[in-house]
DNA sequence: CAACCGATTTTT
DNA sequence: AAAATCGGTTGC
């Protein structure tokens, strides 16, 4: 397994944090997709050791999105995407690849924003993709339903300041076959990639 | 229950 | 451009 040591997450840094509430994923999905870019997720190891980066990459699904799991309504595989905001939803995909994704909007809607990318400094390229990013934080099937707004979860999310809505680059999503038109990908530019 | 497909990644 | 690889979903 790739290394996780540029990921580690200062105690005063993670001491003075709390977890993104519930609430703040009870709202518009691409909203939220948006305000994601930036907070911290933390990946609590079984060695209890804490490895945490900054997300730079999302994608929104909706339900009446059919390029999202949920379009069809709740399935076995899906069923977490109409729980409560602020759950991790886990899938298994190509017979090799665990995807993370937080539920948005209330209960009874499936929606959900993909984890596609992570600033993870050093180790160039293990966090980027959403398949690649779960492999290196050990996220999978286990993982699916748990709750990423408190610290006691093995996964949760960090609050952290809005980032400027100007680096924030809008474009179609990836991989999927229906409703490619629709720019709800999302990816937090460098800051000092906005010289003009 | 067989067949097909997929919110990916890596290799040819 | 295509393989690797298998659970979920669909259709017979």
């Amino acid at each position: 397994m790739d290394t996780l040591e540029s990921l580690y997450l200062s105690k005063d840094t993670y001491n003075s944090r709390e977890c993104l509430p519930s609430s703040f994923y009870d709202r518009k999905t691409q909203t939220v997709a948006r305000a994601l870019l930036g907070k911290l997720l933390v990946r609590r190891l079984s060695t209890g050791e804490l490895a945490a980066a900054p997300i730079v990459e999302v994608e929104a699904y909706t339900q009446e999105d059919r390029a999202c799991h949920a379009y069809k309504g709740p399935t076995r595989r899906c069923q977490v995407m109409f729980g409560p905001p602020g759950l991790a939803y886990v899938y298994f995909i190509y017979g090799m690849y665990h995807c993370l994704n937080v539920v948005t909007e209330g209960p009874g809607r499936g929606c959900a924003v993909l984890l596609r990318g992570l600033d993870g400094g050093a180790p160039k390229g293990i966090l980027s993709g959403p398949g690649k990013l779960c492999r290196t934080l050990a996220i999978d099937l286990s993982h699916n339903g748990l709750s990423l707004c408190q610290k006691t979860s093995p996964i949760h999310i960090l609050e952290a300041p809005a980032v400027d809505p100007a680096r924030i680059l809008e474009t179609p999503r990836i991989g999927i076959s229906k409703d490619k038109h629709l720019n709800w990908r999302y990816l937090l530019q460098e800051a000092d990639s906005l010289e003009k």
